[in-house]
DNA sequence: TAGATTGTTAATCGATTAACAATC
DNA sequence: TAGATTGTTAATCGATTAACAATC
């Protein structure tokens, strides 16, 4: 049986993905843990044990290669593979991901924009044109759909996605603030930013509190 | 001496909040840490723990007041105090982010909409005008500004961020795909989309080969 | 070979859960 | 008063860090 690997060390991966891709881009051929623990502010006694939890990709004596760490990762979280994406909700915030070619890098593609608003009809994104919910069936039918993206009021969305996972979806990239009650063979990742934004402050409050101080 | 209370327990604040205020919205009352336990599916253990990391805001017998609890939740995050926002970066998800009215009700007003690109010299966003980055040294002495959120490529994040810090903003709300690098008197809260997607994606790949197995 | 650095085990630290006396 | 439920201490669990033998 496999152990199942906590979400904190995932958490961890897309940064370390990152770096290495900075380093490679830096024509940066090897790097040991060390080195990487002080530019990333982190141990290198968790830099090691995270990455052997999927398996030993160093070299002892040598340290790892950047460009064969980076694809493992890759591998591990994913990147190997294209994800298509809908958008359910082509507000601002909805348009503005359907807009960031970015995420195409990393084998997300926006492949459909969604909207309840009639107003949006006739509108389209980067030459993706936003369709009616009523359209969403036909377009599951015809396309391979990995992920949805909700970015509706939270009003709608604990509908929306239910209506989304009785349709065949099995990823949710939520945007709405509210937390969604779906089967549990559903995978959702939130995205708050009213928490986020929270925090923020929690933190400023606390930081002016400790300047009082002194 | 007070003891710092873990970032581990501040990430939960947030949700306690939001679940104390739909049901301050049902016209619940009160509730005890077994019932919230329930709802959110956490352990009732955890939330008196959490609580009590500030303060004693229930009774014995009774449980928690929801009004009152909900108002003492906000006041530790600082919920009762407006906070001052520029948005530096006015693309796709500046706009969007301007454009969310509902950050105003917990207090996050948006006051400035920045830009080094021209183009966007013309536009506004819910009345706000998109200003030239050159404007802002002197738009911060004639206002006070909390929190500058960035949403610019990476290629200039570093830069601005920088740029802001000298000019004496103290918190920042990252949006861009890099780690700043800052003074330790500055307050930073990243909102990482790029990893939030790859964690999701790594979650849809191992879902799927636990179902092979089966 | 000697030096460097991993992979991995053991020790520590912190966070979560359980238990229960205090008290409304 | 009896019942309910908190606040808090103690026990457990998991995550991080330290240490070092294995090995390139």
């Amino acid at each position: 049986m496999e152990k199942e690997i906590s979400q904190a060390v995932i958490r961890r991966m897309p940064r370390y993905y990152r770096y290495l891709g900075e380093l490679l881009d830096d024509g940066v051929e090897r790097i040991s843990s060390n080195d990487l623990s002080t530019r990333m502010r982190v141990t290198a006694s968790q830099i090691r044990q995270d990455l052997n939890n999927f398996g030993g990709f160093g070299q002892q004596g040598y340290g790892y290669n950047v460009k064969y760490l980076y694809d493992e990762i890759g591998k591990i979280m994913g990147m190997n593979q294209q994800h298509n994406i809908i958008v359910v909700g082509a507000g601002k915030l909805g348009q503005a991901l359907a807009n960031y070619i970015k995420f195409e890098k990393r084998g997300f593609v926006i492949i459909g924009l969604f909207d309840v608003n009639p107003a949006l009809k006739g509108i389209s994104v980067r030459g993706i044109k936003v369709r009616m919910l009523d359209e969403l069936e036909d377009f599951l039918k015809e396309n391979q759909v990995d992920i949805a993206t909700l970015t509706l009021p939270k009003e709608k969305a604990d509908e929306v996605a239910n209506m989304l996972v009785d349709l065949g979806i099995n990823a949710i990239w939520n945007f709405a603030h509210l937390d969604l009650q779906l089967p549990d063979h559903v995978v959702v990742e939130n995205v708050h930013l009213s928490d986020s934004l929270m925090q923020l402050s929690y933190n400023i409050v606390k930081t002016e509190k400790s300047k009082d101080k002194k």
